[in-house]
DNA sequence: TATGAATGAGTCTTCATTCAT
DNA sequence: GATGAATGAAGACTCATTCAT
């Protein structure tokens, strides 16, 4: 093909600095957002050490163009997700999405990464929370806003678990938990 | 009293040890483990820069005892929580006492910081992961192992969602969604 | 006009030379010539970062070449004192023109920065002692070797007074002290 | 004597603060405020690296530190004029003690890098002013204060004369010139 | 044991300079 | 010639760690 890219390496400075961005996405979803340097991300990505900051002026800079990344890598999950649901089987279509997104390493600690980041930065919070409001957004139009609200935490907890334990949950205890919050009533008038 | 510190910073390993991990653990709950230096630790313990490696032979040494400390302070969080729990009432209970944890920035922070930290540190693992257990271990006994799981998941998601924004949920929306979790049925034979 | 530039930022070597040494001399002025770099140039002559070692070799070659442009300014400025100097008024018409040259801010700083220079680096000094030395060599057909030297270095001290003031010297107190080296004695046959 | 240095550069804080601070100094005086960097200065003192940081917060304050110590240097020289200084042969005794001040390289050297400096970075002003104003203090003691202002403008001209030439003036010249400054009259009551 | 001075590796960042396009 | 991407050598600064006292 015609559009590769220029030279290996060389003259290209959309490839240069998705290079760049990339071994950022790559080192913070690997080794966490402490081991993000310079030289890091210079040595993975194959530029030299100057190149990070003529593309990104401070590695804070970086950083958060990085987890922005991340963050869009999930955006397009929900979105697919938002497509695939229909009225009738959220529990089942959400269980295996949420499944299929706890088998995903990448997705698993991008998603930790981001909430690691800003519990000590508070610019970062609104990117975090960007996974659970819009996971919210997407339910609440089916569900109801305390039914989403309470599935996404608990979705949430999951991503966590997964990323801590090795395996993560099964898709149907995922199913019968995400049904239970379906299910649930949010307005008890009595005691019952 | 007898208790009082021998002298003050003088002669009392045990309390100049203690002075370093409190500080250690300040440090980790307020700015993040990032922010945990030799520097800042013995600054905040009023202890000499020499002492902090006196009594933990490197700084990550030094993390890992503050972060098993801030786990120990959860672990007592827990067995109140255990002491407390009535078979028919535990959602009631519960909801009370996850909400009064999610009140206290300290125990959310910490809770945070130990997983924040268990994402990248594979020894620290079995630290952040000791919460979420012996939750379920505590709920197993009254609920079974699938219907607790479920609930501490639910709640570290909670937790995440009250580090991240300014106010935690409220009790009742919390109460409901353990209460949904309670009555799920893990075990579902058909479609039904 | 036939004198405009021929495209603006383009096909104009001279011109651009100019624009980049007319960027070089104001940074000096402004903020030293410790300011000086090939980007801050570029970006105030509105030329690409390239185009600085184009016509000048190097950031030292440029630096030097901008301080000898400041150094012809004041050339001319000491030109139009020789032609405007008077036998019998000397005092009264070299106070004048101080005194404007004192205010002139600009003026006043691309000599501060010529000597500056020159402190360090003895390639410059020829540059910065022609101020001094033209000026003595106008007021010598007036005045004598002796006196106009005198006069000079008072001129020069006045000239750092200025800088480092918010205010310069009076007219008035110019020309009486300018009066009184005029008046001075250099070879005093006795104590008298 | 006993209160040598404790050991060839081990272990004495005074003595290193000390030593660094003298190197930074004649480094700015031989080279110029611009060649102060902390290797330098650390390659000099022989210190390491990190000592410099330790002793001073940041290069800025070290550079300041140093101008100050260097400012005090003149104090001391003005000082000793003060003492020396009588009624009736002030000319001559200033042109002798000025003098003896443009043939020390290091003390111009100081006086026209605390100015260079003072040029570009404000608070260094004050600072730079000292010698002058104080010089002008002791001056107007004997001579008014107008008087007194031209003198030490006067004396500082010779002193960048001197810094940009191999030979300072001779002190015959400088009697004759201060001299006459001293003689001069800054109120004319007419043209006379 | 307690202290804090000393060290140097490593981090971010700036810039002069080179050179492919 | 013009451009600006690319490079790497410093520079400032931080900090874990060592060790003399």
């Amino acid at each position: 093909m015609g559009s590769t890219s220029p030279a290996p390496g060389k003259r290209d400075p959309e490839g240069r600095r998705r290079a760049i961005l990339h071994a950022a996405t790559e080192i913070i979803v690997t080794k966490g957002p402490a081991a993000l340097t310079h030289r890091a991300v210079a040595s993975l990505a194959g530029v030299a050490l100057g190149s990070t900051t003529q593309y990104f002026a401070s590695i804070d800079e970086l950083r958060e163009a990085a987890l922005a990344d991340l963050a869009q890598e999930i955006d397009q999950s929900l979105a697919e997700l938002e497509a695939s649901l229909e009225p009738g089987r959220v529990a089942e279509i959400l269980a295996a999405n949420v499944h299929g997104f706890l088998l995903d390493r990448r997705a698993v600690h991008a998603d930790m990464a981001l909430m690691a980041s800003a519990m000590t930065e508070p610019r970062l919070r609104e990117l975090a929370l960007r996974w659970t409001d819009r996971l919210i957004e997407i339910l609440a139009v089916h569900l109801g806003e305390e039914r989403a609200t309470a599935i996404a935490l608990y979705t949430d907890g999951a991503t966590m678990h997964a990323g801590l334990h090795d395996a993560p949950l099964g898709e149907a205890v995922l199913r019968a938990a995400i049904q239970a919050l379906i299910d649930s009533d949010f307005n008890p008038r009595s005691e019952k």
